[in-house]
DNA sequence: CTGTATATTCAGTCTGGACTGAAATAAACG
DNA sequence: CGTTTATTTCAGTCCAGACTGAATATACAG
C-alpha cells in the first residue's frame, strides 16, 4: 500500500493522542484518523500494516467505530474482503459522537442525581446542605441536556451560520 | 470524622467513574466530589481516611485540582494544617475546566491542522483530497473556538436564562 | 536549637486495560 | 462438500500510569 506521507503521519499520531485524553483508545482513534484521510475505503489488513498493529486489534477497533456509527463497511467489486470507510462530514461525525457520549455519561449522571435527591433522608445530619449541592449540580446537567436538545434539531449549516454572525459582531465591537 | 452517608458514597463513586471516562484520574475526581459535598474545608488527612487512599496520593491529587483552580487551600483558626475546599458554583466550575481543556486539547489540534495545511506539498499524490479533509476538520475546530469565545463572555446567568426560554418555546411547539 | 506536626517527593510495586498471536468461526467460492 | 480466504474470539503478555510508604523537606512551638 501507499506509505503514509509526513502530513498524514502527523495527523494520525496527533489524533491518537487526543483520543487517549478523551477516554478513547489510541488505536481506535488512529484508525479513525487514517480512514478519515483515506480517499478509498481500506481493508482491515491494510490498516493493520499501515499502523503496525495486529490484525485482530484492527478488528475490535473497527467494531467500536462501527457501533458509534462513524465508520462502515463497504464492498468493492471483485474483492471479498470488507473495506472500511469513515463518515466524512465532520459536523455530523461529532454530532453522532456527542449523542453517544451524552447517553453514556450525561444521562446516567442525571439519573444518579435524581436518585440521590429522592433517597436523601431529611432527618440526616447536614441533609439540607447536601440537597443544595445536589440540586445545583442537577440543574447544570438538566441545562446541558436542554442545550443538547436544542442544537440537535438545528441543521448542520445553521450552527455554522450562527457562529459566523456572532464572530462578525464580536470583531466589529472589538475593532 | 463523620463517615459518609449512603447518598454521599453514591455521588462520590459515580463522580469517580465519570472522571475516568473523561481522562481524569479516579481519585482526583473522588476527592473533588467529596469536597464539593462537604460543608467545611477538609484537611488532607481526613480526605485520605474517608476515601481510603494514601495520604501522599491525596497530596498530588489536590495539587492537580488546585492547578485547575477548582479547589483551594484555606486556613482554619487554631489548626496548622491546610484545609481544602471546592469551588461551589457549578457553572463557574465547568467554565474553568472547559477553559483548561480547550487550551490543552483544542488549541494544539488547531495548531496541528494549520501546520499540516502549511506543510502540505501540492505535488504530492492525493494532496487535494488531504487538503479538503484537513480544511473541513480545521473549520470545525475554528467554529468550536468561536463558540467558546462567545459563551465565555456571557455571564453565568445569561446562559441559564437563554436555555430556559428555548425550552419553553420548544415545549410549546411540541405540545 | 530541638522536637513535633504536616506536606511533598520519589523509587518501587501493582493493576487495568491494550495488544498480540493462535485458534475458532464464518463466509465465499469451485 | 472441501478448500481457501477473511474475520472474530480469547487466553495470555505487556506496559503506562496509578498508588503506596518511606524518606525528605518545611513550618512552627517551646
Amino acid at each position: 500500500m501507499a506509505a503514509l506521507t509526513g502530513v498524514q503521519k502527523q495527523y494520525i499520531l496527533h489524533w491518537g493522542e487526543m483520543g487517549t485524553r478523551w477516554g478513547i483508545n489510541r488505536t481506535v482513534a488512529q484508525i479513525h484518523a487514517l480512514l478519515y484521510l483515506s480517499p478509498q475505503a481500506l481493508p482491515a489488513e491494510e490498516i493493520a500494516e499501515t499502523l503496525s498493529v495486529a490484525r485482530s486489534n484492527v478488528s475490535t477497533s473497527i467494531r467500536e467505530l462501527e457501533t458509534w456509527g462513524i465508520v462502515r463497511a463497504v464492498h468493492v467489486l471483485g474483492d471479498r474482503r470488507e473495506h472500511y470507510e469513515s463518515m466524512k462530514d465532520v459536523w455530523e461525525m461529532f454530532r453522532v459522537v456527542i449523542e453517544h457520549r451524552k447517553r453514556r455519561e450525561i444521562d446516567p449522571t442525571r439519573e444518579m442525581l435524581r436518585h440521590c435527591l429522592a433517597e436523601l433522608d431529611p432527618k440526616e445530619q447536614g441533609a439540607d446542605y447536601t440537597r443544595d449541592r445536589l440540586t445545583a449540580m442537577a440543574g447544570f446537567f438538566e441545562a446541558v441536556t436542554e442545550l443538547h436538545e436544542q442544537t440537535k434539531r438545528l441543521p448542520t449549516g445553521a450552527v455554522r451560520k450562527l457562529l459566523k454572525v456572532g464572530a462578525k459582531v464580536r470583531k466589529a465591537r472589538t475593532a
